[in-house]
DNA sequence: TGACACCTGGGT
DNA sequence: ACCCAGGTGTCA
């Protein structure tokens, strides 16, 4: 489901709400939603019980809860992950695939809340660690740059290297963190470049235009609270609101609102491509 | 480097 | 009943 436009707007939902709060439970309903082998003696404290939430950080899609004394659990959202915040009481509107319940109380200790990661598909999981610095050096530092932060020179250079087409290389998360099958059609809408275009094809100023696109669309889309195709929603439970602003990505046969061709979707390195023949090459 | 697998659920 | 989905890990 999300790409970095949602697991940002996650983190910064989830920031405003959490820090500070006091992990008094950990509820683990799925074992197998832990990416990491954990003693079952020891899971509650890996999955931060008796912490206090210090901060909330991102790797391209990934995201990362650390408490006070530098505990860490990493959230990989998959297809279908999802955190949510909720008040105790409260009836919850989903109800099922509720995998994992944190129990969070302010030091005042009123308004008890919950945290639940949902996750119908279970393609996403949890890791935990012992520190940033431990997720860092083992798991972030084995994928590429995060894609707002990544500069025009390693671009070029991770680009340069590979004959396999942009879209493909795009979503190659070792070559850049962050971009998934929405935002990578939209962004080389936005750059008038083909999909099919080998990477070690594009010139410097296309390169250009791809990390301009690429910064102006995910800030974009982030302000937009993501994208909601149809699972994504945030810690309140509300969706995106950047599909309404889609050129190219779920609108086949609509037409381009820059040279008004059809739009046109298919196959391409397992994933459907949208993109347009008019103006994109 | 691509095909397939991993899952559930929604739309046709 | 079948196809499709925002991701990613493994296999030939």
């Amino acid at each position: 489901m999300p790409e970095l436009p949602e697991v940002e707007h996650i983190r910064r939902r989830l920031s405003d709400r959490i820090i500070g709060l006091e992990i008094t439970r950990v509820l683990v309903r799925r074992a197998d939603v832990i990416r990491l082998p954990v003693p079952v003696k020891a899971r509650s404290k890996a999955l931060l019980r008796n912490g206090r939430v210090k901060m909330l950080h991102r790797h391209g899609k990934k995201l990362a809860l650390e408490i006070d004394d530098g505990r860490v659990v990493e959230f990989g959202l998959g297809m279908s992950g999802a955190l949510l915040l909720e008040q105790v009481p409260s009836i919850p509107a989903a109800t099922t695939h509720r995998h994992v319940i944190w129990s969070l109380l302010d030091p005042c200790g009123d308004q008890p809340m919950r945290l639940v990661w949902r996750d119908p598909r279970r393609f996403g999981g949890l890791r935990p660690v012992d520190s940033m610095r431990e997720l860092r050096a083992r798991f972030w530092s084995k994928i590429g740059p995060d894609a707002l932060e990544i500069d025009e020179k390693t671009l070029a250079r991770n680009l340069n290297e590979t004959k396999r087409v942009i879209k493909t290389v795009l979503l190659d998360q070792r070559v850049l963190a962050g971009v998934g099958n929405i935002y990578a059609d939209e962004v080389l809408h936005a750059a008038g470049l083909s999909p099919m275009r080998p990477a070690d094809s594009l010139e410097r100023t296309e390169i250009k235009a791809i990390l301009r696109y690429l910064r102006r669309i995910l800030d974009q889309a982030i302000e937009d609270g993501g994208s909601t195709i149809r699972d994504h929603q945030d810690p309140d439970g509300l969706p995106g609101g950047f599909q309404a602003r889609h050129a190219v990505y779920g609108r086949p046969g609509g037409c381009c609102n820059r040279c008004g061709e059809l739009i046109q979707s298919e196959q391409l390195g397992g994933r459907t491509t949208h993109w347009c023949s008019g103006c994109q090459n």
